[in-house]
DNA sequence: CATGAATGAGGCTTCATTCAT
DNA sequence: TATGAATGAAGCCTCATTCAT
């Protein structure tokens, strides 16, 4: 009577669930308490388990924050690129793909600069954790930079060095993102938005003759 | 013919230097190892002095730190004004200020991104520390903030919030500082400072309606 | 037949335990170093535990000082005063109560002096331990003038001022512990109870007028 | 004209003129902070001096305590045994040592109670300072007990243990010595000195049988 | 001789990691 | 498998002592 014998056991179902609740917690406190202070102890205690237990599902703290970071990453990644394809013009791709970043942040609050972090000197250059952070980065890198290609090809780009280009974004929606996340009660989303597509499309210059 | 007035002791002269030298090591230390593994034990070591030692001179670590990082951003501000001022045209003081950064980078590689940091996930955020990063911060958001208000009302400029106007130029100097530091053999300065003007003036888009 | 209230888990009990294993040796320490050169590292050896573990039982070595002076003094107080129920007459109050002292100070030897200090020229005396040895000795001198005062009013003693004649009284009795304690072979406590009390009923004074 | 070959040098003199500049200084931090925290720069900045400057007169920090402490002491010795010879009884004698030991120690303030100290839980046992409290203490009850064994001959006195009573005396001075201290506006002296001498002729005892 | 900058041993405390239960 | 007590390396800081000037 038993289902068909799932392709995952129960044990592992749980395991799952509770490696994502470890990572959950982590988030959390990374983002109330800033890395150089989430310790495993206080992680540990967000997630309502032992701190032994941490040691269970992640070899060490450095693992268990890469993961954290990894996880949190999909998340936005997933949103992002699901946002850009509801809409078709580049314009309107980059500006959903902003609002995905922004509503994102909004729900995960401080922990999220994290994830559009590099490898920075709060953190030891070699760990883990950097070559993570490195990694996700790069990744939003290759997304907004393939947006902005096919733009380009469309016309409704100037054709700007990709790469560069990507950052750029990337940056300034961070900048926004802390102003955010440091006001009581920031601005709506939209208007955000629409602050960071403005400037990015446009610039700052009054458009005669550099 | 020599002056009468020695205004500061040999004593004075030393203590100084030996400050400044504590400084640059601990420089030195943030840079290769980032903010959470620069231990006093490893700045002494860079200085040539014993662990004690420091403590003649900064009451604290923290202390150390933030002086370390508050001598570095003297430097560059320095710097960006001067060079703003040999130039007239807005978007040339502009790209001053940006080149300015950039070279004074170049020359302190990569502490300097510190400069430009702000209390960051890295930093326990209620330190001396993170109040002397964020006043460096405002200190140079004000400063940019000034050239896009004048440069708005020469016609320069078009009317963005200057304040947004500042971050995002600092955030888009911030990226690209990075990549130069990671780079081995960045491109020179003159290029990317185009490459900065550029996008910061006219933006990526084509120029259309958006 | 056995209670089916547990009321105290085993980990309960294993913690107390250790508790006052860690309270021994550092009474132990003290006793030997005394309380300038008793280091969380050498208690730590004396216990037989890391020193780290000592944290998980005391939040700093101050509290840990402090727990170890109360530890003794409840335990003293507490005999204290059971000796003196046993008896009625006051005089024998206060004998036994000079008895219940130094058979105490027996057993915890070199220790034992701290219980009757006060802030002392040793301990900084904003501290904690200075506030737990004041504490501590205004009880036991409470204590003292109570018996002073009942036995007054009884007519066994003189109507001296309670406060000072209870001071008077524990000092003599430092006195002797000190002796006692420098010795290899004290004399038996009842003839150093003897003396303490013949004195201290009479004084010294050969009876004739002043 | 120079006056004919003192029997000692002016360095000599002005040696001796700062050895005593130090050992008054040490005496007023001893008696601000304590033993624990009275630190040779502390005790230099008091004097006037340079820290290094105290090792010119003293080996250690340890000798210049003892000498501190010794210095202290043989003013107060002198002045009691001075004011025992200006009268005859015995019991007066008595009365004129505590007097002189309660004013000394007005003049001198807490450091006074080192004086009386003996080796205490706060000082290495083994060490210098502890040596020279225990050879101070011994000859402060010489002279005390001296006092008791004469006045006992002369039947002043009954005749207990002079050494015992010495102790007892003593004890009873610095136990009232302590509230002086403590007192922002301790009661005059002719009064404790009263306290004291009537207790200590007469004890506690209402004069019946045991 | 006097100075005070420099030293470095040693003290307190934290926390990632281990391991017996 | 989960726990959390125990561990000890490592970090910050103090201060007695030394020594070049």
């Amino acid at each position: 009577m038993q289902t068909s014998r799932p392709s995952r056991t129960k044990e592992e179902v749980v395991k799952d669930f509770r490696t994502a609740e470890i990572l959950d917690a982590a988030r959390r406190v990374i983002g109330e308490l800033g890395f150089a202070d989430a310790s495993m102890e206080r992680i540990a205690l967000e997630a309502g388990v032992a701190k032994g237990t941490l040691y269970r599902y992640f070899e060490s703290k450095e693992s268990l924050l890469a993961h954290a970071l990894e996880h949190a990453h999909r998340d936005m990644i997933t949103r992002s690129r699901a946002a850009t394809q509801r809409v078709r013009a580049y314009r309107d791709k980059l500006r959903e793909a902003v609002r995905a970043v922004l509503e994102y942040s909004a729900e995960h609050q401080a922990f999220y600069q994290a994830l559009l972090e590099r490898p920075d000197l709060s953190i030891d250059r070699e760990s883990v954790v950097a070559r993570t952070l490195t990694k996700n980065f790069e990744e939003y890198i290759r997304f907004v930079s393939g947006l902005l290609t096919r733009g380009a090809r469309s016309g409704e780009f100037r054709p700007v060095d990709p790469r560069r280009g990507a950052q750029f974004l990337i940056e300034i929606i961070r900048s926004l993102l802390r102003e955010r996340l440091a006001d009581r009660k920031p601005p709506d989303v939209d208007s955000d938005v629409e602050t960071i597509i403005d400037f990015y499309l446009h610039g700052v210059g009054a458009g005669g003759l550099e």
